[in-house]
DNA sequence: TGTTAATATTTAACATGTTATATAAATCGC
DNA sequence: GCGATTTATATAACATGTTAAATATTAACA
C-alpha cells in the first residue's frame, strides 16, 4: 500500500550512475524530477495554509514580492517572483479585484503599470506570515539548518551556472 | 537591461539569515522559490528539445516512465512520474491519440487500466534520448559531477524527510 | 515629421496543477 | 446474494505554465 508495486519492474538499465551505450539514464536520476519532488514535498507544508485564506502559491509570491519595494513595474515583478508575464497579468487582475493590490500608471511611460500592495494586502500578509514562519522552522528543524544552507547554496549556483546562456542552443 | 532595476528597492528586512521580530524572512530566501528557479534553469535546457517533437515535459516523463516496466496501472504511473491523476488522465488521452501509448484492461480488476508504450513511442524515445543525454552531460560538466551528486542527495533527503507525514497538519 | 523598430503589457489557445466530485468496480459485512 | 464502504479512474472547474500573437507606447532614424 503506497509502494510502487512489486510486479514487472523490468529494465532499469544500469543502476544509478552507469549507462550502457545507447541506453538512457535511470529514470530516477532525473534532475528535473528530483527538483520537482523536493518542491512538492515543501509546498505540501505551505499550501494548506495559503488555501485557508484563498490564496494560491503564486498569488502569495506576488504579494510577498510587493512588500520588498514601494512600487513595481509588471516586468520586474514577474522576474522577481518567477512568474511569467501572461500568468502575472491574470494574477494581478484577480488580486486587484480582491483589493489586495492596486495599479497606477507611470508618468514617463504610459504603458508601464505601477503596482503596489494595499493596506488590505499587508493585513493579509501579517495574518499569514507567522504561520508561514512556523512551517519554515519545522522544515529547518526536520532537515537541519546546515544542510538547508548547503542546499540553498547549490540551488543558487545551479541556477546561476545554467541561467546565463539561457539554453545553450541559440543557433538555428 | 535585465537587471531588477535600481529604484526603490526598500525594506529587505535583515539580509539573508537574520529576522527581526515579527518580520518575515527575506523574500529571496524562499525554499520553494529556490527550487523553482533551479528547476526552471534546468528545464530551459530540455524544453526546446522536447518541443521540437511536440512533446511537453510531462508527456516525456510519462513515456520515460513507461520504459521501466512492461505495464503500468494509472495510479502507479502517476506516482512514478510525479503527475497528478487528473493530469495524467488527460495526458494519456493525448498520447493514446498519437499512438505513443496503448491501454488495456486488467483481467482481475476491470477498473484498472494496463498502460504500455507502443513501438512508436519507443521510437520517439530513441529519437530524443541521445540529445537529452547530451544536455545532461553539458549540465554535469558546467556544474560539476560531484556537486551534482551532492545536490541529488540533499534533494532526495529533503523529500524523504518531509514526505513521510505529508504536511504535518492532519488535525481537523 | 512620419515611418519603422523596440519595449511593456495583455490576450488567446492549449496543456497542466489543484481541489472536489462523479463513476465504476471491487471488497467487506451481514 | 445485497448494501455500504473502499479503491481506481475519470470529469469538472478554476488557476497557472507555455508559446505565440495582439495592442499600445516609446525610441530610433531617415
Amino acid at each position: 500500500m503506497g509502494r510502487p508495486s512489486r510486479k514487472a519492474v523490468a529494465a532499469e538499465p544500469t543502476g544509478v550512475t552507469g549507462q550502457s551505450a545507447g541506453e538512457m539514464r535511470a529514470f530516477r536520476r532525473s534532475l528535473p524530477m528530483a527538483l520537482l519532488k523536493a518542491r512538492e514535498a515543501v509546498m505540501a507544508r505551505f499550501r494548506p495554509l495559503l488555501h485557508e485564506h484563498d490564496l494560491t502559491e503564486q498569488q502569495w509570491r506576488v504579494l510577498r514580492a510587493l512588500t520588498t519595494a514601494d512600487e513595481f513595474r509588471a516586468g520586474e515583478l514577474a522576474r522577481v517572483s518567477s512568474i511569467s508575464m501572461p500568468s502575472l497579468s491574470r494574477i494581478l487582475r484577480t488580486l486587484e479585484k480582491r483589493g489586495l493590490i492596486q495599479r497606477g500608471i507611470e508618468d514617463k511611460d504610459l504603458r508601464a503599470a505601477q503596482i503596489s500592495i494595499t493596506p488590505s494586502g499587508r493585513d493579509m500578509i501579517a495574518l499569514i506570515a507567522p504561520h508561514s514562519e512556523r512551517r519554515y522552522a519545522e522544515i529547518t528543524a526536520a532537515f537541519g539548518a546546515d544542510r538547508l544552507a548547503t542546499l540553498y547554496g547549490l540551488l543558487d549556483e545551479l541556477a546561476d551556472c545554467l541561467g546565463g546562456s539561457d539554453g545553450g542552443d541559440e543557433e538555428e
